[in-house]
Parts: C-alpha cells; structure tokens; sequence
RNA sequence: CGCGGGAUGGAGCAGUCUGGUAGCUCGUCGGGCUCAUAACCCGAAGGUCGUAGGUUCGAAUCCUGCUCCCGCAA
C-alpha cells in the first residue's frame, strides 16, 4: 500500500546527533521520509575567543537545505506555533539539549521518539555513554522510545546493544553507539510505517540517572582504586580529560593501563616507576601506569616524549602527583 | 577584540632578554660488544628555525602583519 512520505521534524543537537540525522537523510531517496525541519541549539561562542560555533546537526542540515530553527526554548508562543506550521507526523530528537514541554510533545501527529544512548530504563539523563563506561557496565547500548514529560522516562520502542570493551574510551564508543543509533532510528522508523512496534514501560525501579559531566569529577581521587581510576581517564577522554596536579602544574592524563605494582607504603598519587613505557603511579588500592600526557600549552604525548621536555623533573620517582586542594 | 602559553631535523625541548659557524635528550640508519637484548660503546644521516615583509654589514634572535596549535574560561 504506498503511502505519502512520513513528515519529520528533527531537533537534535552535537555529533551524536547528527549521525541520526544522517541515517535519515540517506534514507530519503526511498520517497518514505520527509525531513521538513531542523531544530538545533542556537550558536553558542565556544573555543578560545568566544568564536560562534554552529552545531554539527545545524552544519548537516544546512548543507542538506533544511530549514533550521533554533529558539532557546518552546515557551514563546512564536515558536510552539512555528513548530505546529511544520505540520509534522513525527518529530524524533535525539541529544538536543532542552526538555520539551508537553504542548511540543503533542503537536506532531505521532509524538515524538527519542533516540536515547543507553539501555534504559538505566542511565537516564544527559550523560548516558561516559556514565556507563565510568561505573564498569559491560554492554550498553540505544534504546528508542516515546517520549512523554519524563527526563527519558517515556515507553520503550525498540532497543540494540553493544559491547563496551575495556579499552574502549568514551570516544570510541560514542562513534560506535552513534552508528547504532542512526540504523536502529531507521528500523524503528520502518517498525513505525509497518505498525509493528510494541511499546514498552520503563520498569522505574531499575532505572539510574547519568549526571552530566563536570571538569570537577576529571580531577583524578588518587585514594581511589586503580580499576576506578582508569575507566575515568577512558571515561572522560576526550572531553573533560581526566587530570592531576604535578610540579609543573596542570597535567592531564590521556590515557593509562592498570598496573602490577604493588607497594604497601607508598602514598595514593606517589609516582613508583618511572620508565618509556610510562610512569607507574600508586592509588588507593593497585597502581595505574600513565602512558600519554599533556601539559598547559602544549599538546598530548607519550611519556617517552615528555621525558625529554621541559617538565621532566614533575615525572620523577618519588614525585605526588594530585597535591594541591584547588587547582582551578 | 574573554585571559594566557606555543610554532626550531621524525618526537620532546634549549637557544630569543645581551643579533654573528643551530644545540640537547630520544628515535632512525650503520658498525661494535654480547648467548642475547628494549642495555652499553663508536659513528652517520637528517633543520628554508610556522609564514610574509621590515631594521641591520649580518636575524632563530629586534619590529610589524598573517596562519596554525594548545591550557584556562564558557
């Protein structure tokens, strides 16, 4: 039975969004899907010089030739109406950056789905990727689901899952869960015209909320246990970058292995070993071998590397890293 | 114009203030030592000093424009 293309509203906001974006767009040439609206985050100055960034889902629309809205919120009038003029059937958001209120949620004739990066109902909220990496989980994945006024609490559509391995940083396996979640969008979507998608509740007693990230947690607890310690540095890498006071300030550190050194006496953040390979750092509980480093001004390397630089004397045996109380 | 650091052989850095044959550590290549080695010894290659212009007898170094990179802050 052929029918007229599904119109879509999308809103959505950083890469990860995009992908989903680009899933559809690529579906297009099928005549089965419409985009008709894009609705992102306005520009905002970011980088060094406050520069206007616009975002990734604006960069892709724009060079589709969708017409992009971005108003700061749906509380004026003007924009619950522009958004009704779209006289969408589907709006499908994914990581936009601003709760929608339910007057939004109602106005496309099918609602609006959500592609949410986690396997809810855990790790609702903003964070879903580096939370499940940071606390240890072995899989995870992308869960779509229709959503209601909730923050992700809206019933379950259709679900994938993928492995997060243990070298994996919250890089890797954002890139990996952006792809899933732009094929499993479409086989939702598809789910959706064939009418064979069976919601289902969030079971609320299982859920767990994931908390954005803050440059406050990337200062690294050297009492901490060393497993602890190396999923945040993968965790928070490559965005805040897990980090530790040293003699020459600031250093973050890129990158680390769990390591076999064990020494009753030392203190959490007294460095034990130090050689090419890297420098071998006690912790709480274990030892943590650091392998790429960067400091203020210049940019990541190896250990290998920065033992020939400038701020050697800060990677000497002997040397405790994360001193100071107030490094920001 | 938000604050600040930086650009020098493949990598990390020194040299810039007080212009005058471009240096260190590591890597690479060759040789030696060794049962062997990522260890040690000897030797070699490799740089228009980010870019454009200016001052000067002479600029990595002083002056000006530009590009790019990074820390903080957002």
């Amino acid at each position: 039975m052929p029918t007229s293309p599904l119109r879509i509203v999308f809103a959505g906001t950083p890469e990860f969004a995009a992908a989903s974006l680009q899933a559809i767009l690529e579906k297009q040439a099928t005549n089965k899907y419409d985009v008709v609206g894009v609705y992102t985050q306005p520009d905002r100055p970011a980088g060094r010089g406050q520069k206007l960034v616009q975002s990734p889902v604006k960069q892709l629309a724009l060079t589709n030739n969708i017409p992009v809205f971005q108003p700061l919120n749906f509380k004026l009038d003007e924009d619950k109406a522009q958004l009704a003029e779209l006289n969408a059937d589907l709006m499908i958001v994914a990581a936009y950056g601003i709760i929608l209120p339910k007057v939004v949620l109602d106005t496309p004739k099918l609602g609006c789905i959500n592609v949410h990066a986690s396997l809810l109902p855990r790790w609702r909220g903003a964070a879903p990727i580096h939370r499940a990496l940071i606390a240890g989980d072995g899989e995870t994945g992308i869960t779509i689901m229709q959503m209601d006024v909730g923050l992700d609490t809206g019933d379950m559509l259709l679900k994938a899952f993928c492995d997060i391995k243990p070298t994996d940083t919250s890089a890797t396996l954002h890139d990996r869960l952006a792809l899933i979640g732009g094929d499993t969008l479409i086989e939702a979507l598809e789910m959706l015209k064939a009418n064979t998608l069976v919601p289902e509740a969030q079971d609320d007693s299982l859920t767990c909320y994931a908390a954005k990230l803050t440059k406050q947690e990337a200062n690294i607890n050297w009492s901490a246990s060393a497993e602890l310690i190396e999923r945040q540095i993968r965790g928070l890498s490559p965005w805040p970058v897990a980090y530790t006071n040293s003699l020459a300030g600031v250093m973050k550190i890129h990158a680390a292995n769990i390591a076999s050194v064990s020494d009753e006496v030392s203190t959490p953040g007294d460095i034990l070993v130090v050689s090419k390979e890297g420098i071998i750092v006690a912790t709480g509980q274990g030892s943590i071998l650091i392998t790429d480093i960067q400091f203020a001004g210049g940019k990541r390397i190896k250990i290998q590397d920065a033992l020939n630089g400038k701020h050697k004397a800060a990677l000497e045996i002997g040397q405790r890293l994360g001193l100071i109380e107030q490094p920001l």
